[in-house]
DNA sequence: AAAGAGATGGTCT
DNA sequence: GACCATCTCTTTT
C-alpha cells in the first residue's frame, strides 16, 4: 500500500483515496504534518490542466513519474502542491486543497500568522504551513528521507467523501473532480 | 454574511 | 500583454 503503484492509478482514483493520507514536510530539522482533508483531481484531455497544451518547463515533473510533488505558482504569490499520478508520461496530478494539523503545528502558526482554523484550509495556506515552495518541485514523496512525503497512519478513507466541482478554474468547471471529508 | 478588489510574478500566446 | 488550480483585507448588506 501506497508504494508507486498506488499513485499509478488516474487522479480521479487516487484524489478520493488520498483523503485520510498525511502529507509531511521536514525543513530545518523541524517536521509538520496535516492530514488530507480536501483534494482536487487534473486528468489528462483536462482542458483545466497544467498539462492540458503539451509539457512544457514548467510542468514538465507532471509528465514524470507518479508519486513526486508538483509545485507551482499560483497567482505570482502562492505556492500549490500537487501528487503525480498516473503512467509515466500521462500528464495528471492531485492538487492538496486542505490539510488538518497534525505536527509542528506552532512552526505552522508561525509561518502563517493566522488563527488556528485558516493554518492550512486552502491550497496556498497549507504550502506556506508547511514551508514547502517551488525549490521542492520533483521531490519524491515515497523515498524515505525527504522533504515531503505522503504516509499512511492507518486512517482509512472516507467511504461517502464529498464530490463536487473544482474550485478556482475556468475551464471544465463542472466536473465533479473535488474530494472532501 | 457576502461581495469586491488588490497584491504580484511566472508562464504562455 | 493576458491569464491565472489564491489569499487577505475592505466595503457593503
Amino acid at each position: 500500500m501506497l508504494d508507486r503503484a498506488w499513485f499509478e492509478r488516474d487522479a480521479i482514483d487516487v484524489g478520493p483515496d488520498l483523503l485520510g493520507k498525511v502529507l509531511m514536510a521536514t525543513a530545518g530539522g523541524v517536521t509538520c504534518s496535516g492530514r488530507i482533508v480536501e483534494t482536487e483531481a487534473y486528468m489528462p484531455d483536462d482542458p483545466a490542466s497544467h498539462s492540458f497544451n503539451g509539457e512544457t518547463a514548467r510542468n514538465r515533473v507532471m509528465f514524470g513519474d507518479p508519486a513526486h510533488l508538483y509545485v507551482y505558482l499560483s497567482y505570482g504569490i502562492h505556492h500549490c502542491l500537487n501528487i503525480v499520478t498516473g503512467p509515466l508520461g500521462s500528464g495528471q496530478a492531485v492538487l492538496i486543497r486542505a490539510l488538518d494539523p497534525i505536527e509542528g503545528i506552532d512552526m505552522m502558526r508561525r509561518r502563517r500568522g493566522r488563527p488556528d482554523r485558516e493554518l492550512a484550509d486552502g491550497p496556498g495556506k497549507l504550502a506556506q504551513a508547511l514551508g514547502l515552495t517551488l525549490v521542492d518541485n520533483g521531490i519524491d514523496v515515497l523515498a524515505g528521507v525527504s522533504p515531503a512525503r505522503v504516509v499512511d497512519d492507518g486512517v482509512a478513507p472516507p467511504a461517502d467523501p464529498i464530490v463536487g466541482p473544482r474550485i478556482g478554474i475556468s475551464k471544465a468547471t463542472t466536473r465533479p473532480w473535488r474530494f472532501r471529508m
